[in-house]
DNA sequence: CCTATTAACATACGCCTCGTATGCCAATTG
DNA sequence: CAATTGGCATACGAGGCGTATGTTAATAGG
């Protein structure tokens, strides 16, 4: 049989990643402890440089499964919306409302650009951005979007905007009305970006 | 003689706090040893746990001090504006051409965050956001900028596009062509902030 | 079917870094 | 002038990391 090593080899890769993506996303990267969180795992750090070559080989690949899931969830939302500006904005609020979760802002915002540099420069970790750039194309072919305007620069920009609001709503003593007051700020941003009609 | 004895404790802060900084604005806060740095100011990690605590607390005082720098910065750039908006405009863009240095976007980008947590609650270091905070009050009260609309929260947002942007020309292969995107694309994110007339 | 090789891990070792406890010296204070 | 405090260095112990080295089991070739 093929199979069995395969897939133990898959698993343990899978319950690396899932051990470090607990602490990392909890104490964080710098406080987790390799050998720690690799016997949480049933393992050593034996296994973790065989697979991934050392503390942040396994981050990238981390933050390369959490990129995917929120590209994945942020297609699947904004594929139900009634107009292409709307499907953008959905996008880019549904973008925050995961950036609101702990883990995410850890790993993706904080310890993810400290330890391997701007976020932009990161491979395969770039879905939410790549799919905010095609919107922001297609909405300025279809002249709702001004002209004189890069896609991917300002998608990196409303990125940046985004996770700001996310970590100040996070923060916040009261999520529920910082969040309204966030998501409209965030809104009225994006209002610049629309032609005037 | 008072002074000569205060003189030294004070020169000591500093050549602590400048052999810090140049640390970690070069090779980060992470890989920057204590041993090697306090060495480099020709001192030991002694002196450094009596006036900082630890590596933590030196960090903030770096943050404060180039925090202080970029608000005197941003605030003489822009007391010469004609008109209050372009006073806001001119802020920002200061705030993006300060925030291309390496050693800012290092300290206060990434490790910063990393270490201490989310910057909006760093105490002596939001002079930048304080006096944005400021002008967007300012400006919704004399109707320039639309009123449903909470300063601090936009100051927030604009912060993080500001450092997105300032990301975006630091790595870039054209520094310049780069430069001229992400300004045009940030302005045009702030339009959304006016009040059209 | 048997052997040789490789791959998937675990173990062991040494280095570096950090935090704390302790010690020393100079400067202030009364 | 003596006592005390504060500024800073030294010494020690504990982890954490990377690498070098096993050990075992699965594959491949004859």
């Amino acid at each position: 049989m093929h199979r069995p090593r395969k897939e133990m080899i898959a698993e343990t890769r899978a319950k690396l990643i899932a051990a470090a993506r607990h602490a990392f996303g909890t104490i964080g990267y710098a406080e987790a402890s390799m050998d720690d969180f690799t016997a949480s795992a049933g393992l050593t750090r034996g296994a973790l440089y065989h697979h991934f070559g050392d503390k942040k080989g396994l981050l990238q690949a981390v933050i390369a499964e959490i990129d995917g899931e929120m590209a994945a969830r942020v297609d699947e939302v904004a594929s139900r919306a009634p107009t292409r500006w709307q499907h953008f904005v959905d996008e880019c609020t549904t973008y925050i409302e995961m950036a609101l979760e702990p883990e995410i802002q850890r790993i993706m915002f904080r310890d993810g650009p400290a330890v391997l540099g701007d976020p932009a420069q990161w491979q395969n970790a770039n879905a939410c951005t790549a799919s905010m750039t095609d919107h922001l194309t297609a909405l300025q072919r279809d002249g709702v979007v001004v002209p004189d305007l890069d896609p991917e620069t300002a998608a990196r920009l409303i990125n940046g905007a985004s996770s700001q609001a996310a970590q100040r709503i996070a923060n916040s003593e009261d999520p529920e009305a910082t969040s309204k007051k966030a998501i409209a700020a965030f809104k009225q941003l994006l209002e610049g970006l629309r032609k005037q009609s």
